[in-house]
DNA sequence: CGATGGCTTGATGGCCTTCAAATATGGTGG
DNA sequence: CCACCATATTTGAAGGCCATCAAGCCATCG
């Protein structure tokens, strides 16, 4: 098995470098932990203590409605990041619950750790400032998709933009990720495959 | 008048506190720049080649699609910053164009005086990265809402959340910025305000 | 195997868009 | 400072997209 920490450094080199002596410094501030498929990585109500690197696996956050669905905000897989930022940051209730679609292996980083690491390792004060910046880049595309393109465009862009992930995500996880009912993606479906035979 | 940038230093030392030293270094990488209402601060295909900090006024950043329909990405007043992100980051061509909403007031940030300065000044680096991460969490929030909401919910949140620059703006662009079209937001108004006599 | 969860398909209806036209508002130039 | 004209808002009518509800099928896994 490949150590859990040569996949985060290596995702951490693309956007800074760091030395060696740097990177055990870090290694010091995360906890590996391991989930099991549909275990919980953070329930709603409660403080979101640390934010988690994906080393293996997949997770997703989301919101419940008061009629119980599904609003899902970030499906996070090896090499990204996943929490409820306000409450980790803030110390308030998280709004949102986490959970693992798939067996994973998480790298958690603590609040005090991350002040700490941050305050420690300016590079990585970059890394994240960095990560940071990509991530509202990201997010600004989705959220203009949201407002202005219709379901089949939605879905067609999901599956051009995440290729892999899509592959992995059960159809309904896909439509509650772009706001539309498991039904539609499954019409949606069904018209595309009809278009080429 | 008072001086720009007595703005800029207002809205950091709300994140880190610099030193008069640091402020005067920092001073040097910004550039004043008036806009007046109606004029362009950047236009679709452009390089974004700086990042502004509103000084005063309020700008707007919208993607035109096919059918020249404005999709309002984000409204920039006094305290925040306002770019094309992923065009400033990569020198790709940007996807947005942006606006002045009122005569404003800017400060900007040239690509090479942002890496200057964040290499020079590690506290701006903290600030930035901050800033980023509180703006995550925002957005966040609001993709939840542009997929889980009705027009209704979303209007009443907007005006619960900015209270006093849903006052600044034409009704048909806060539609915009919500995905709502301009005649939807007129009948909630008139159903809101026959509800509370 | 039985059961659970995911996917499909049909029917119905509601929310919101679009189109159109009338009215109100406000910025600008004379 | 006023008159004008472009722009914003309102209102109505029609229709489309997509959600919801319901039922049946399929695959997986304990």
């Amino acid at each position: 098995m490949e150590n859990v920490f040569d996949i985060l450094f290596a995702h951490i080199q693309k956007k800074v470098s760091l030395t060696v002596e740097d990177q055990q410094h870090i290694m010091r501030f995360f906890k590996p932990k391991k989930l099991r498929r549909r275990q919980y990585a953070l329930q709603q109500g409660e403080v979101c203590t640390h934010i988690s690197f994906v080393a293996q696996g997949l997770l997703k956050s989301y919101m419940l409605d008061e009629k119980g669905n599904e609003h899902i905000n970030l499906f996070a897989w090896e090499g990204w990041w996943i929490s409820d930022f306000e409450s980790f940051i803030f110390g308030s209730p998280a709004k949102l619950d986490m959970d693992a679609v798939e067996d994973s292996t998480l790298l958690l980083l603590s609040k005090d750790n991350y002040d700490r690491m941050l305050a420690e390792v300016p590079l990585m004060e970059r890394y994240f400032r960095i990560l940071y910046q990509n991530s509202l880049a990201t997010k600004d595309r989705r959220l203009i998709s949201a407002n202005s393109h219709t379901a089949e465009e939605k879905y067609a862009l999901f599956l051009e933009v995440y290729p892999v992930i899509s592959q992995r995500l059960p159809q309904h996880l896909i439509a509650s990720y772009l706001g539309l009912s498991a039904e539609t993606i499954s019409r949606i479906k069904k018209k595309i495959s009809a278009q080429r035979p």
